[in-house]
DNA sequence: TATGAATGAGATTTCATTCAT
DNA sequence: AATGAATGAAATCTCATTCAT
């Protein structure tokens, strides 16, 4: 799960993204033909990958041209990167919202709630966190936004971990385990042909989680 | 987590991999050139990732030329394809060896020992693991390798919680998520700079795992 | 060395060049506006010379848009033409003000003081002349330009030499000689880093011209 | 007059130039293909200057390709600074074979002689010399290439004119000034169409410089 | 068995100029 | 009179793969 993107968190309203070219002030029509652009790059990005995407994809998509292109974004890296602001604005507000979940069934109804929450983001953001990850694997500088975004959701749940103080169990480990244990089910679950039914995923998640965050 | 890799399960000695150019047998000279290339490339698809990583990389590495790639592979692809094969073979080994653990504190130990087995593996072969999610996301053909390698995983850890019957708890679904938390906790804890010692994984992992499985 | 501008030597008060796009009576904000690009115009052309500079750069730091800049000019080569014509008129003035310095120390008193006024205009009209240079070299049009007001210079030199008639000097080619020393001279002195001092320019080269000319 | 290149001085046989992409070994084929990329350079750069010529030129007069190209040089700019480090290298010897020319005939034959070999190099070098003339006002790099070369030749004359202790003439300037005639004339007389006769260049500017520097 | 020179399709990027408002 | 968004041709550069030796 990418991370982060507190660059562009409090961004005036009229330049969603941090990175563009020049911090231009943009009149109505560039502001469609940006927002094209993005919406393309996302597509694209999506079906190809990060590093198989071609600008001329994008271009041909957002039906505009090379040139409009490099007028909004400094390259391909800054449009994905103002994608990647976008979604990790997005899961920083979501991981804020995380309940306290308590060790009884309420506990465990407070967190499906919100893994329900998650589920819908990730199934709209999935495209960019899958080009995210190859991104971050490739060790492009993109890849390396996010991890606040992240850390937050880990230690939430590390704080319910230090609790319980099972014997053993590294609260910041475990905290990490879980949380990555969410992200890459639900990436399985929605990119991969489980067997599994994924409208099961909050549910089972849930109890999991709860089960070995609250284990006896 | 990758998989499979049948195909060279019972190769005949130097042919470490199906796909190569001409199926001619090799000499000792040969071998040793082809063992270069691969080491070669394990190293420099870590350090890049798939798609970066440049063949004139690899060559210059295993101090050869071009030419001599391409003798002994199709193509890129091909060499990662053999990498992974070889990765997905100790990782099928290693699946088919997980213990029933049981509910009590001796499943646990078992399931801990398993994972300090996994994690030794994880720390030698993750590299190439990680190049092959990227490759997967890029829907390269590699990528399709090795979801047999993790259902067989997935079989077993689902065995227990079809056992366990919680309900609410789709027991593929939940097997799929542990697994997953498996591998990304590895994945995260030996990449990512966490706070986190790596020493204590294998006893966090067995932990929770331990719990979420046997839930009361 | 440049020349000429007659094109712009008896224009119209309001259309300080020929080229413009459409031969209109400007307001005074319309020559506001076209004075301002001809200065960005100097500026950037000096700092950049003539074919990295960008009409981006001059139009920014004229505050004003594309748009606007080819209301005014019919692209970049006429917005230099413009400047060159500017710089051409001047040096035409002070080439037929050239005196016809005697051999006597009066003559040669009578060259420094020209050259000291030729010192001043290169001064400020020197970058254009380099970014002449450069145009003239790429075969430009607009390098073909200003030929003619340095062979006016050049006759007036040559009719010296000629009197002289030292054998073995052709006097064109030796008038071509201390035209292009002048020159060059200033050109290296105002932009190199010369360990020498510029405002012993005019005496030095006085000294040496006359004494080129009126050698024994 | 460009400037030094003393960068290749010493290169060794097989590396024509010091700037290459690898510096890696030549066979006989690469050599050749190198000479022939670096000869269709010269003559683009000669006909259309530097920054109209473009490399789709170049390649195309050397009958390969554009992969070929960046095999054996980085950009543009690394084949330019290659054939002006040649070009550099043969003025550098030259400058340091010029004679101490005496005040008497003698010396102004000297110089002639001198000034013949000059015009020889110049006549073969040159639309080298006009491009770098060109890339140095556009304030390349390469541009600042070859400032010793002409130190050295201009440390020569200004001694003589140090020991002329003319009053009111810097040395060194009229050193500068000296040089800067004896390039410009050269480049004016062999590309221009001057009306002069390029074949009495030598003995003119012999005279005039000889002049110039032994004056009464 | 090995080499490394050569290729060329394709990717990114730039910027003078036009156009709709 | 002014704006700035849009264009697209052209330029640069990369790299997997082939080929001649």
């Amino acid at each position: 799960m990418p991370r982060d993107a507190a660059t562009s968190a409090g961004a005036p309203a009229g330049s969603p993204h941090a990175g563009a070219a020049p911090a231009r002030e943009l009149r109505a029509r560039g502001q469609r033909t940006q927002r094209r652009l993005l919406d393309a790059g996302a597509d694209v990005f999506a079906r190809r990958g990060y590093h198989a995407a071609r600008v001329d994809d994008i271009v041909k998509l957002a039906k505009t041209s090379h040139g409009t292109f490099y007028l909004y974004f400094e390259n391909k890296e800054d449009l994905f990167a103002a994608l990647a602001a976008e979604v990790g604005d997005r899961m920083t507000e979501l991981f804020d919202a995380l309940p306290a979940f308590g060790p009884g069934p309420d506990g465990c109804a407070e967190l499906e709630g919100w893994l329900t929450r998650f589920g819908e983001l990730y199934r709209s953001a999935g495209p960019i966190l899958r080009a995210w990850t190859e991104a971050e694997i490739a060790g492009d500088s993109v890849g390396r936004l996010g991890a606040d975004a992240m850390r937050r959701f880990t230690a939430v749940i590390g704080e319910r971990f230090r609790a319980a103080a099972t014997p053993g169990v590294d609260p910041a480990l475990a905290a990490l385990a879980i949380v990555a244990m969410i992200e890459r089910a639900h990436y399985y679950a929605l990119t991969d042909q489980t067997p599994a039914r994924p409208e099961h995923l909050a549910a089972t998640l849930a109890r999991v989680t709860h089960a070995a965050v609250h284990a006896p």
